[in-house]
DNA sequence: CCAACGTTTGACAACGTTGTCATCTTAGCG
DNA sequence: CGCTAAGATGACAACGTTGTCAAACGTTGG
């Protein structure tokens, strides 16, 4: 239990009666040994509590046993998720997780991450939108044949590992929600059209609307830019262009509070006269009141086999399966009940 | 310019005609070099860019160039500020940052620290609220020697690093800025009690408003525990208790927030019924509209500081200064102009 | 001018792993 | 039953730095 001095990996050599090679062996799962030592040295690792030096073994292996995160997302929430994801599954297989905060001035933003490259030899990178999307910096990383896993990309890539959600899938699955719910007037509050997400959030909108036959006109898009600000000046664009609406679908939660701030503030009712609903589960939707009614992506899970997968093709130096899609769950709350 | 090749400390040595032992004291900036092959080490050092493989320090020094932030704080943006100071101050260093959340369920979470202390070696910590307040682990952290810094933390300890600001100069300096603008029917939303710094706060508030002569009747506090629900449902307290009020403090900007919720709904105009003053100067006082004026910490600052002050201290393995304390700004903004 | 001492320098052995390559087993096959 | 090839194992040299200790170098005071 307490580990009072220091294990090295000749103590367990040792007591397991083997080479430090086959010890060695055994914790890089190296092929080519029997099933037998193979227990009897994990036995013997698990009784002493033993842990390999990871500065040793960088040194002598020449990887680097960091994974790292990038991104240029102010959502910190989000950020944070992957994180927290990323942490555990590097501290499952003894990596270190790294994030790293790209400057998000255009031009400098691909020197700082090849810089970065150069400078701290990483062995996996794991990108966020909108990182995720920019095929310029994909391009460097191919490259340099670092193995990385997109998260959320717009566009998936063949070389890399893709984890996502059926973006398109979710946003009909709101849609229906509110139509369900016995919505006839509806509208959908985009986000930056840059984001493929958006675009696809909105397309299953509409396929949902037409689905249901629900007239076009009954049905408007609103453009905002996930911003809060966005979401409140939104409502005003509202009551001009479709009064009678009463079921929103924002494409984020921020943009979802403000729209639900401005409606409070000209008198409106929530969800009574407007019922909304968000995407993301942010931890404002929880906290705001009233609740917000939102779409969570398993953000942490996603990152977590992100990196689990990346650490697996890194060992093995085959990427096996490209493409992991992951479900997700409409979270009933107060603004749409 | 261009790395191509892997330098080691040998290559640099044979390039200034000096041992490479020589070389290692210029880099570890120990006693006993002449200035003269200083100078030529650093200069063929620069030329070339060479930069001393972390692992081979680590396991030759069995330092671990890790610092390590512990939190267990919901609030990303004041985690991740830190999380970017440190690492700042940690890349110009040489060192690596680490983010570590604690469990937040009481009893394993002090578990949990200790399991990681064992497990990774740090060389550094750095504990901001409210685990800064944790004595029991405190205590831990000094049993076993490890130099810490505590970002703004309760009560100041003497052998660590402190940094933090004049909480209760700020409580004092807000309730001057409401006062200055002609209020005088005023509350202090107030946060958790538990945290010492919401105490303070309302410390400089009361101090204010005695100085101002304001009489004690119509001054209020009301309370809430930090979270936007709190802050909406404080604002019907208001309306009870004291319905003349026409400025407020909150003791941060997510009870603000809820608290302008609140208003809004119920028909008041901010800031021209109700002016109200935030803490923290998050990104969502920025985000909200109205937004919130705020008072700003330098928190990334101050996260920078502990970690260069925390490194200079493993190196001379002295401390010098154990006080750092930061200024204050308020940032004026929609909803108290 | 020399002894005595502090300051500077370097040779070489750690540090705890993995890579390489040689050797020893084992299983399969004629 | 012997031979071969593949599989399993180990000895030992890297990996790039710092720690240790001894040697060389200066400086001071007598």
């Amino acid at each position: 239990m307490s580990a009072n001095k220091k294990l090295t990996i000749e103590d367990i050599a040792k007591k397991a009666g083997v080479s430090i090679k086959t010890v060695s062996r055994v914790f890089n799962n190296a092929p080519n040994v029997r099933q037998q030592k193979r227990d009897i040295v994990l036995g013997v690792a698990r009784d002493l509590g033993y842990q390999p030096n990871i500065s040793a073994r960088q040194l002598a292996s020449k990887r680097s046993f960091v994974i790292s995160h990038f991104h240029d997302n102010p959502n910190t929430d989000y950020v944070s998720e992957i994180y927290e994801g990323m942490r555990r599954g590097c501290s499952e297989e003894g990596y270190y997780a790294v994030a790293e905060k790209l400057n998000p001035q255009k031009g400098s933003y691909r020197q700082s991450l090849l810089d970065y490259l150069l400078r701290f030899e990483v062995d996996g990178l794991i990108l966020s939108p909108p990182v995720s999307d920019d095929q310029a910096v994909i391009r460097e990383i191919e490259k340099r044949e670092i193995p990385y896993a997109l998260i959320s990309p717009g566009k998936k890539k063949k070389r890399a590992i893709n984890v996502f959600i059926d973006e398109k899938g979710a946003g009909r699955s709101i849609t229906d929600y509110l139509i369900n719910r016995g919505h006839e007037n509806l509208a959908f509050l985009s986000g930056l059209n840059s984001h493929a997400a958006s675009r696809q959030r909105e397309a299953g909108y509409w396929e949902a609307i037409e689905e249901a036959q629900i007239p076009k006109k009954n049905a408007v898009r609103l453009s905002g830019d996930f911003s809060m600000r966005s979401g409140f000046t939104a409502f005003d664009m509202l009551v001009k262009k479709a009064p009678k609406t009463t079921g929103i679908f924002a494409a984020n939660d921020e943009m979802a509070i403000g729209l639900i701030v401005a409606a409070l503030g000209k008198g409106k009712k929530v969800p009574e006269d407007l019922s909304v609903v968000g995407f993301d589960d942010s931890p404002f939707a929880r906290a705001m009141w009233p609740s917000i009614t939102s779409l969570a992506q398993p953000v942490d899970e996603m990152a977590h086999l992100s990196t689990k997968k990346l650490i697996g093709w890194i060992h093995s130096n085959i990427l096996e399966q490209s493409r992991f899609e992951f479900s997700t769950k409409i979270i009933e709350r107060g603004s749409c009940p």
